[in-house]
RNA sequence: UGCCCGGUAGCUCAGUGGCAGAGCAGGUGACUGUUAAUCACUUGGUCGCUGGUUCGAUCCCAGCCCGGGCAGCCA
């Protein structure tokens, strides 16, 4: 016989006659002549309760269905008489596949999540824990359909990589040279042309170079990948290794960028609406009661657009004491931008036009901008709760601008030949963005900790299971 | 990396300078339909580690380890 899903199950209009469960027992309830069992299979949130009579052959081994077993149960699909769910099924046969002593780890209680995230190998058995990976697969899915629908191209942009001075932070050194006893050259330095690819490399901090090179050959295309930061960064918000997707656009401005921005991420929430509701509800009810109204909002309202320079006036004529002063020039700190989008306008706001001198070399410098008040057209979408979700910016695509860029940040052009090439030979007005997926999943189900809405977290100093 | 908070039973926590506590989980029994079932009884401890103060430290002090929050870096 076929086994059948618990989705499929509770979702059925008819009895069944015959039905075929597999999964893990949540809870099991006991009378005297019978037992309830709650036995999900993680295809949905909401398990199946199992009625097991006493007179049932093995009625003797239910004994051992405790919490975290993994059961098999056939019997019929029935209209459940008790309150709180639809269906039952009315065990015909049940055999233990797997027993789950009282040792088992998680409970029938809740339990918190510094507690679940030791046990990284059970808590995807968890509600909030499956809740939280079928949207994460659901919301991959949507990131590659939103994107082929725009006939975008999806691109492999390599994990190990050369280039040294992507800009976006502390990289990760790959190399299969002893690092007790390396190689060493006359000068005593560790020798690198002796290392696997005969020069030092990295884990990648981002595709975006890459992507920026099949842009300018296939127009539209995005990337989805692992990243990595060799940050010591100890938030909520960080994670070592983390998943971002980063579509490039040839023949696009700013204003187009900002654009796609604003749409992506009202379509990622309106794809988890549809198709996770039941998710969603759990999450509204039991992680954040204010996310569906959060979610709502996010997707009534249009996105404020603001410069950096009216922002740092709208910081400056607030009356606020800030802890960091606001001042051209000058990152805005955390607090400015909870400011801003959680105070002033109330609403998600994208940030745009920063100072040439605190971004990164790539960013195109904004046409017209005072000499002391130089610009480039960088965008950063910030929205309540989270703060920055994406970054991005319209490129340098003039190879004079460019090479200025570079020699303010003291870059070494040779390094950069090829990046440089795509200005040499059919360069375009070019743009992008980054969106962190994690941080997406985070404002979508309210799960306030990065670490819990990655299957297995990298921090510094944990890199477990 | 800096500042702050915490570490007591499998889990969540209370507590005290003088024999270590509760709820849940586990075990035993009861119960004719439960929903984190209920009721009774019950097993269970390196009080994070090391050192110091003290007649005596889980408690006070120092260092270390681990976890969390905030900030910076960013997505």
């Amino acid at each position: 016989m076929q086994r059948t899903l618990i989705k499929d199950a509770n979702a059925r209009t008819e009895p069944l006659d015959a039905i075929l469960l597999q999964g893990w027992v949540r809870t099991r309830r006991d009378a005297k002549a019978f037992s309830f069992i709650e036995l999900n299979d993680g295809s949905t949130l909401k398990g199946i309760q199992v009625v097991a009579d006493a007179t049932l052959p093995d009625y003797a081994h239910i004994q051992k269905a405790h919490t975290g077993a993994s059961i098999e149960v056939r019997g019929k699909l029935v209209p459940s008489q008790g309150q709180g769910q639809k269906w039952e099924v009315v065990a015909a046969s049940f055999t233990i596949l797997g027993e789950a002593d009282a040792t088992y780890p998680l409970q029938k209680k809740g339990h918190t999540l510094e507690f679940l995230r030791e046990i990284a190998h059970l808590r995807p058995r968890s509600n909030l824990f499956g809740a939280v990976f079928r949207v994460r697969s659901r919301l991959a899915f949507a990131v590659h359909q939103f994107f082929q629908a725009k006939h975008f191209c999806y691109v492999h942009t390599p994990i190990v990589t050369a280039s040294d001075a992507e800009g976006a932070g502390d990289m990760f050194r790959v190399t299969t040279l002893d690092v007790g006893k390396p190689p060493r050259d006359e000068h005593g330095e560790v020798d690198s042309t002796k290392d696997f690819f005969g020069k030092k490399t990295f884990l990648t901090v981002s595709g975006q170079l890459e992507a920026e090179i099949f842009a300018t050959a296939l127009s539209n295309v995005y990337t989805f990948g692992p990243t990595f930061r060799a940050e010591n960064s100890n938030t909520s918000r960080h994670a070592a290794e983390f998943w971002m997707i980063e579509p490039e656009m040839a023949f696009c401005d700013l204003y187009g960028d900002m654009e796609l921005a604003e749409e992506f991420v009202k379509y990622l929430i309106r794809d988890a609406k549809e198709h996770c509701a039941a998710d969603l509800e759990f999450f509204s009810k039991f992680v954040d009661k204010e996310l569906m109204a959060r979610l709502d909002f996010v997707l009534d309202k249009k996105f404020v657009r603001c410069s950096y320079t009216e922002a740092v006036e709208i910081l400056t004529q607030s009356g606020k004491a800030w802890e960091h002063p606001v001042a051209w020039g000058s990152n805005l700190q955390a607090e400015h931008e909870r400011f801003l989008t959680e105070e002033h306008f109330k609403c998600p706001v994208t940030l745009y036009n920063y100072p040439r001198a605190i971004k990164a070399f790539y960013m195109r410098k904004t046409d017209g901008c005072a000499p002391d008040r130089q610009t480039v057209a960088a965008m950063d979408l910030l929205v309540p709760g989270i703060g920055e979700i994406i970054g991005g910016s319209q490129r340098e695509e003039r190879l004079t601008e460019l090479r200025e860029g570079m020699a303010l940040h003291h870059l070494d052009e040779k390094a950069y030949w090829w990046y440089l090439d795509l200005r040499r030979y059919g360069t375009v007005p070019h743009a992008g963005f980054g969106l962190g997926f994690e941080r997406m999943l985070m404002f979508v189900t309210g799960v306030s900790n990065i670490r819990d809405v990655i299957p297995f977290a990298r921090t510094p100093g944990t890199a477990d299971f």
